[in-house]
DNA sequence: GCATATCGTAACTTATATTGTTTCAGTTGT
DNA sequence: ACAACTGAAACAATATAAGTTACGATATGC
């Protein structure tokens, strides 16, 4: 159950672009994802002060995107929605009298920060656009 | 605190590589790591599964490495610790009458595996032998 | 053989993060 | 005015990892 933002926000950002440029109501999204409208308002929030999308109260209202779903690649969307890092260091700061207790975060930064800029630059290559085409592209 | 298993990991193999050939108890190395011995052994015993560690019971005992510390890599420590993906699809399966609710699973899965390969990769390119230089070469 | 140190493991508690739910105020179009 | 939305706070439910306790099993050293 844990960590699906990121699967929920490609989702949503797939319907909008799929529907552009009608606007969608969040119990619409909600329906199509099978969770509860709040959830999608709370996602949907985020993505808007990162400027992917705009919202409308009201009747007749909803999201809509604002971005160009070519331009919205996976590995930004991640950043925004996981803005931690994809490993964690010690919960307890390890013992500080042991020569690898001391030093041990120190030295695996750096291959932390490389293996995540690895992950994001592969997720670089896709966009929403691309998404969406292999979805309604799948015979089914 | 979520998710350190690999960071450990990574902590108590350096431990052993640097003591090697002398055996290191649970306790002791917990003292390291500032945590339980018993975290210590369940995921020592995980590591001794994959054939990384052995175990010695009674007086004088303990654990020792068996593969050689630069023959370990971190993409495959990351695989051992952590069996599972970094991405997660939806917690309630999506709804299907929707095009995109019914396809987008299988959409994303070919691009999660790439990125995640991407990420392992990545961490392949450093040993423990390479993280415990690191780690002894820092000057404090 | 016996005492001791150590692992092996199960059961349980605690901590943390995410997800889901309820509720209601505010805003907008008709 | 009314109905349909978003915005947001507060809270509950769920999942996972981490930490703890307890005790049996095993091996060493005397």
């Amino acid at each position: 159950m844990v960590n699906c933002r990121f699967t929920v926000a490609i989702h949503v950002l797939c319907l909008l672009a799929a529907q552009q440029p009608q606007p969608l109501t969040s119990e619409l999204i909600a329906g199509s994802v099978n969770t509860n409208p709040v959830v999608i308002r709370r996602l949907l929030g985020w993505l808007r002060k990162a400027g992917l999308v705009k919202s409308q109260p009201g009747v007749s209202g909803g999201w809509e995107l604002v971005a160009k779903p070519e331009s919205i690649t996976l590995g930004g969307l991640y950043q925004i929605v996981r803005p931690g890092t994809v490993f964690a260091m010690h919960s307890q700061q390890p013992n500080v009298l042991c020569p690898v207790g001391r030093n041990i975060q120190r030295g695996l930064g750096i291959h932390y920060q490389k293996a995540q800029a690895a992950l994001e630059a592969e997720l670089d290559h896709t966009t929403i656009a691309d998404v969406l085409k292999d979805v309604l592209g799948t015979s089914s």
